[in-house]
DNA sequence: TAAACTTGGTAACATATGTTATCGTCTGCC
DNA sequence: GGCAGACGATAACATATGTTACCAAGTTTA
């Protein structure tokens, strides 16, 4: 859960050096399953070129819970950490450029790391950083519309909107399809009133 | 946010001890606002007895994010760690006996741990399973509807429902008053059909 | 003890959102 | 070049959910 901290944190630099030559690189067309649900994942993927989403199965229905680009990590953590079957598939959505580290050495880093001064308050930041994007996530369906979802999105993380498909973001966002580009429609009627 | 896993964790039983003398232990009645959404956190609470809600205001309408009870410790961590206004109120539901630990002893406490053998695994344990708690929430309005959240909550976490008002669990649930009660005459009709 | 407040149920109506179906465009592929 | 599939817009109708209003039973408080 590290690597796309090495630039934030330059002491981890080295250890990603030293550990390159451990990761699988893959090249892989879109649509690419790169962990099912229901397997436990066994590595952790880091996104050098692309785009990858993380979805569920519900009852047939294809909900997309997130997504991912360039210098971003992640695992399915709790089937990583805990040897449980991911509740979740992870699959490309471009074309991408892929580092697979094995759980074994990302197991061997954090003990390595373990010494490095400093290193705690980096693995606290990291982690409540995750912790508040997903309270984030969770708080914005109490307080918001779908609407209102959608407009956080583009204010916010526009790329979003830019390179992924609309119906993996209109699950993201919690509504169908078809609601989405009524929301959109909306909004475009909205902006012509000036 | 570790004496709420001295339980679970012994090596941390001292230190626990070692820093009651600093905690404030106050009893308050119902509806007591322990931190004021917009104001900054400056303490970690840790409830002895009795039960807390953190909840916002959303344009005059209060929506309930989260339950705590007894033996849970919790803060605004986003405000508490870099010093920015809540995003949340946090207030007594129950009459309530509470703990309250300033944050300077909070950051003394972490230095001292950090040197614990194992520490590291506790407090990534720690912050790994709020991480898979906000996750999961996050993911059940995706993936669920607000009967289906009802139906988790009842099954999952019933204390919750057998100890809070009803209007304080329908904006957790993400519906209003009025949708909770229709869900739950639903429910209770569902059942009558044996 | 009476008034005020809190809590929760229900009805009637309004709005938001889902479902199903159809259409058009684009893109990859053979 | 054409065909199949992916993607997105829209309409018509069905269902879910919100809004407002009213009622009733506790509970707190003056």
């Amino acid at each position: 859960m590290l690597f796309h901290f090495k630039d934030k944190f330059p002491q981890l630099a080295p250890y990603w050096d030293k550990y390159l030559e451990f990761q699988k690189r893959i090249e892989v067309p879109a649509k690419t399953v790169l962990l099912e649900e229901g397997k436990i994942s066994g590595q952790y993927i880091f996104v050098e070129k692309g785009c990858i989403r993380a979805a569920l199965n519900n009852n047939g229905v294809d909900k997309t819970i997130q997504f991912f680009f360039e210098k971003e990590g992640l695992t399915s953590l709790q089937s990583f950490l805990k040897n449980t079957p991911s509740l979740f598939t992870i699959e490309t959505i471009e074309p991408s450029i892929i580092y697979l580290l094995p759980k074994v050495y990302v197991n061997k880093l954090m003990a390595e790391l373990s010494g490095e001064p400093g290193f705690l308050n980096i693995i606290l930041a990291v982690f409540a950083e995750r912790q508040l994007h997903y309270m984030h996530e969770f708080v914005s369906f109490i307080r918001d519309t779908p609407e209102q979802r959608y407009q956080n999105l583009l204010n916010e993380r526009p790329h979003i909107i830019q390179r992924v498909p609309q119906h993996y973001i209109a699950s993201y966002l919690g509504v169908t399809t078809v609601h989405l580009s009524r929301i959109k429609s909306k909004i475009a009627k909205g902006q012509s009133h000036f």
